[in-house]
DNA sequence: CGGTAATGGTTCGCATACGAAGGGAATGGG
DNA sequence: CCCATTCCCTTCGTATGCGAACCATTACCG
C-alpha cells in the first residue's frame, strides 16, 4: 500500500470534496434500508425543527436552492414522507408537513443521524471536533451575506 | 447579524456539504471564463500530473466513479481538451493525453486553482490551513483501504 | 385602479455522482 | 484451444445541484 499516487495532495478543494462525498456515502448507505436520501432524511429533520415552513424558507435553513428543493420534495410527496398544502392566505405559497410515516420513525431516524456524526468524528478529539466545524462553518460562509 | 435560522449546527456531514458546496461554486465561477468545470479543471491536472493514464487510473487518482468519468472524458474531448486513444498493447484500455487547448494554457489554469485554495483558506492561520487539510484526509480515507 | 415590480414555485438544461447492468477484450485453467 | 472469469469502459437510471426562463400571485406605486 505504497502511496504511489498521492491524489492531489494541497488542493483544499478537492480534499473537501472527497471528505464530503465519503461522509454523504456512508450515511447515505445507512439511510437505505429506509428509503430515504441524505437530502430527504435533512428535509424531514428541518420541518420536525419547525413544522409547516415554506419550501423558501425550507430552503434558506439547508442552503439549497429552489430548483433543487422542488424535485425533492415532489418525490417525498409522492413516497408520504410529507405533505404540500398550498396557503390559503397566500396562494403562492406552498407550506410544507412531515406525515405519518416518518412521524412514526422520528426518534429512529435522528438517532440515525446523530450516531452518523459521531462516527464520522469518532477519530477525532473533543478540541478537534469544535475547530472542525467552526472552520466548516466559516468555509460555508464565506462570501454569505 | 441575527442567527435566526441557525443552519442545522450539529452535523458535520451537513457541514461538510454545505462548505464544500461553496468551495466548489466560487471556483465554478472563477473556471466559467474557460469553459471548463471543476472536474474537468481536475482531469487536466490529473493529466499533467501524469500523462497517458487509463480512466481507471484517473479515476482512482481523482477518487472518482469510472462511471461518472466516462462522461466527463466524452464531454472533454469533444471540445478539444484531452484525446483519447485506444492503447494498443491491451485494445480494452483508454489512455488519456492532453490535448493542445489545454496545454497552451497549463500554466494560468494550474495558477487559478492556486490562487482558489489560497483564498479559500485566507482565514486560516497556517497551523489551521495544516489541522484542516489533515482532518478532511482522515475523514476522506474512513474506510478506505 | 392599472401597470409594473417583486415573490414563490415549477420546469428545463446541463453537469456531477454513483450503483447496476452490459458489451468487448484479454487471461487463465483445463 | 475453448470457456469461464476478469478487466475496462460505456450506458442507463435515479438523485442531486444550480442558473435561467416561466407562470401565478401578490405588493407597490403613481
Amino acid at each position: 500500500m505504497n502511496k504511489t499516487t498521492k491524489p492531489m495532495p494541497d488542493c483544499t478543494i478537492f480534499l473537501l470534496a472527497k471528505a464530503y462525498q465519503r461522509a454523504h456515502g456512508r450515511f447515505k448507505e445507512v439511510l437505505k434500508p429506509y428509503g430515504l436520501t441524505n437530502l430527504q432524511h435533512l428535509v424531514l429533520e428541518g420541518l420536525w425543527y419547525e413544522s409547516g415552513q415554506t419550501a423558501a424558507e425550507l430552503g434558506k435553513l439547508l442552503v439549497m436552492d429552489k430548483a433543487t428543493l422542488s424535485g425533492v420534495l415532489d418525490r417525498m410527496s409522492d413516497a408520504g414522507w410529507i405533505e404540500k398544502r398550498r396557503d390559503p392566505e397566500d396562494r403562492r405559497v406552498v407550506r410544507l408537513f412531515t406525515a405519518a410515516r416518518a412521524d412514526d420513525q422520528k426518534a429512529e431516524l435522528i438517532e440515525l443521524r446523530r450516531k452518523a456524526n459521531q462516527d464520522l468524528l469518532a477519530g477525532f478529539s473533543a478540541e478537534e471536533q469544535v475547530l472542525l466545524k467552526r472552520m466548516l462553518m466559516d468555509l460555508m460562509e464565506l462570501g454569505a451575506a
